[in-house]
This record gives structure tokens, sequence and C-alpha cells, in this order.
DNA sequence: AGCTATTAATAATG
DNA sequence: TCATTATTAATAGCT
């Protein structure tokens, strides 16, 4: 279709090339958009010239990301496959030692027992039994620390209301006042502090998973071998 | 370009579109062919007809992958920002997740208590006292079990042992034979399976974390915004 | 970039 | 679906 019949091969003259490039180039963007419009397909064209220019053609009903998604789709292929396989790689092990993470505790709470063994059962039992001294102990301590602390600002409060009365010079006397003992007060204020239903620290209900386990990739173009 | 000129517009009827389509996805895929190699190009050629099915053609000197990471590089674009964005949201969700599980774990061993304020120490400790009865109760029932398994075995044992004697017709006669208590043996074993040094089940070494959290993406070209 | 002789693609048809 | 062919469309070589 021109002056002459041409050999499919290179065109080594450079001028030549880039000419013919820049015809054709044209001549197939404008078959794209007319396999578009006439056969209501779609179509995505990309060129790179020998030079490293770059056009291309998409479907204007479509875009280049959703062309690729379905040619991966359909081909089979996974052109990023490699960029996520680590990720992926990841993922999957967190999951796994999520679900170890959450069956230890379910364990510690008393669930799911039946799948430990005899000797299992008993070092559980013992690690619980030890750990639970630990926490007793600390819940001790945290307690005695607290009540010295209010004992000790009992005290400074108490040498300044001592302080003021004497500043106002003996006025209503009353040698016992701000001797008595305050103890029940702290009680009482633990009991309150104590008696929420709370739970503690991090919140887990057996049976009932606070994590979506699946169903969080929407990904259908992900397939890993 | 045929036995009369056609309008660039869709071709309604079916039959003719798949046909006119299948043409000219021929025409088009030559041409791509010939651009290749007469200029030396590097073309990417995807289709979708309007039933769904796929063509494509590829520069044999390169491949689809190629051809999309450098259009991206050249376009300024990345396809699949969104997926890697999403991904890494749920690492990171998961990573969070698995700290809050690792740090109940941790502090239902004992450890880590100091961020605990009484309330939340209080609750600990009835937690694990309740939890701990459970387990103990569960390793009692076991132990029942096993128990009673293992009577019932020796029983029959005991029954296959004397009817082998009773047909030997009496010889050796000791009619204590086979009715001594067996559960010393049982303690024995029981002893020795729980002698071991295993801890149990998951193991969660405190200040040894068990997972790589971070450094482990390579990804240079994984540009986010 | 244009032009146009010539080849190539293809629409209609069998 | 396949082959034929009249006709249009693309383009090679030239300016």
């Amino acid at each position: 279709m021109g002056r002459g019949k041409i050999e499919i091969k290179r065109i080594e003259n450079d001028t030549n090339r880039q000419v013919t490039y820049s015809k054709r180039r044209g001549g197939i963007m404008k078959k794209a958009r007319e396999l578009t419009v006439l056969c209501d397909a779609e179509v995505s064209l990309i060129m790179f010239s020998s030079t490293g220019k770059f056009h291309e053609y998409i479907s204007p009903t479509t875009t280049t990301k959703i062309i690729i998604d379905r040619y991966q789709q359909t081909a089979g292929v996974n052109l990023w496959q490699s960029h996520y396989e680590k990720m992926q790689e990841s993922l999957n092990k967190l999951k796994e030692t999520n679900n170890n993470l959450r069956r230890e505790i379910m364990q510690r709470m008393g669930e799911d027992l039946d799948e430990l063994n005899i000797e299992e059962l008993r070092g559980l039992e013992q690690n619980m039994d030890y750990s639970l001294k630990i926490v007793r102990d600390q819940k001790y301590h945290k307690i005695q620390t607290q009540t010295d602390t209010y004992k000790k600002k009992l005290k400074n409060s108490e040498e300044a209301h001592k302080n003021l009365l004497r500043e106002f010079g003996g006025r209503d006397e009353d040698p016992d006042y701000g001797l008595m003992d305050h103890e029940g007060h702290y009680e009482s204020e633990l009991r309150v502090a104590n008696g929420g239903s709370h739970s503690f620290a991090f919140h887990l209900q057996p049976g009932q998973p606070n994590l979506q386990e699946g169903g969080i990739y929407g990904f259908h173009d992900l397939r890993l071998a």
C-alpha cells in the first residue's frame, strides 16, 4: 500500500524508521479506535518507539488499569505477583501468629482446652497458678503504694489544716480533729473504683473474634501460586 | 476498503459485529507485528470483544509485564497502588492486633503489669483466678477419664488372661493373679508423662518476639504518593 | 509535512 | 466458519 511493496523487516535508516513509526502509529491507533466503536470492544494499545517515545490508545469506555486487571484474570497471570509475594507471606504469617496468640489467650481463659493433653494442661495450670500469684502480689503492692501515697497526702493535709487552725489563733479548738482514722475512706473509695463491670485491658470475647479473619481483601486478582 | 464504505459506529447486528471483530482483530494484530519489526518498536495490544473474548499481541522482544512497568514509569501512574495500600493497611492492623494479643498474654503471665491500674489489676486477677479453676477442673476431669479408660483396659486384659489360664486347664493355678491393684502403675506413668520440662502449647518468650516486625519489604518500585 | 501511486485491508457476498 | 472480490483505506516513496 505504497508506491512500492516493502519487506517486513527492520528499517535500517533511522529517519525513515522514525517516519514510518509515526505514520503507522497513527494508522494502528485509528484501527484501534475503529475496532472499539464498530465492535463495541475494549482495547488497550501501548507502544514504545525505538527511541523510547511512548504512545497509547485506550478505549474511552474503560481504563488501562481495568484492562490490565481483566487481562490478568483472563490470562491467568499475575503481573505484580512478585511485588506482593513477600507482603502476602508476611500477612499470612501474621495471621497465623495471631491465631496462635488468640488460642493461647483462649486457653488461659479456660476455653478450647479439649485439644490439650494432660501434660499440657498441667503445664498451663502451673503457669497460670504462678502468674496469678504475681498478679495478686502486684495488686497488693499497688494498693499498698497507693495507700501510702494517700496517707502521706492526708498527713500533709492535716499538717496544713493544723497550721491553718494555729494561724487562726485557736478558735474552734478540737485537738483530735484531723487525726481520725481515714482508712475507711480509702476502703470505700477502692470499692467504688472496683465496682464497675469493666473487664481489664484488652478485651477478647470468647467466641467473638474481634478481628475479621478473611474477606478483608477484595482482591480478585491476587492469586498466589 | 470493502464492497462499500461503512460508517464508524457500533455494528448493531450481533453476528456481523463478531465477524468484523474477528477480521479487524487479525488486521490490527498484523499492523502491530509490522510496527514491531519495521520500526523496532515495542507494542502491547490487549483486546476484549463485546462478548468478553480476549486477545493480545505483545512484541516478542519484551513481555506484558515489562511494558506495563515501563508504561507506569513513563506515564507516572501506579496501577496497583490501591492494592498495595489496602494490603499495607491490613498488615498494620494485624500487627497492632498482634501486639495487643501479645500484651494480654504477657499480662496473663505476670509481665508488664505496671501499666495496669488497680481496677484493671483486680479484674485481671479475678479473671485469672476463675480461669485457673476451669483449667484445674479440666485437668482433673481429663485425668479421671484417662484413669477410667485405663482401668477398663486393665479389666479387659485381666479377663483375657483369666480365660487364657482357664483354657490351659488350671496349671499354675493362682486365684489372686491378675487381680492385684494396678493403680500404682498408672500413677508412675503419669508422673513420667508430666516430668518433662515442656512448656505448654504455643510458646511465647517474654522479650523475644518471634516475629520479624519490619524491614521485610525490599520494594523499591512501590512508590506511594 | 503533503501528495499520490500503489499495495493492503476488508465489507459484502457466496 | 471459510474463500472470493470489489472497493475503500493505508501508506511508501517522493517532494
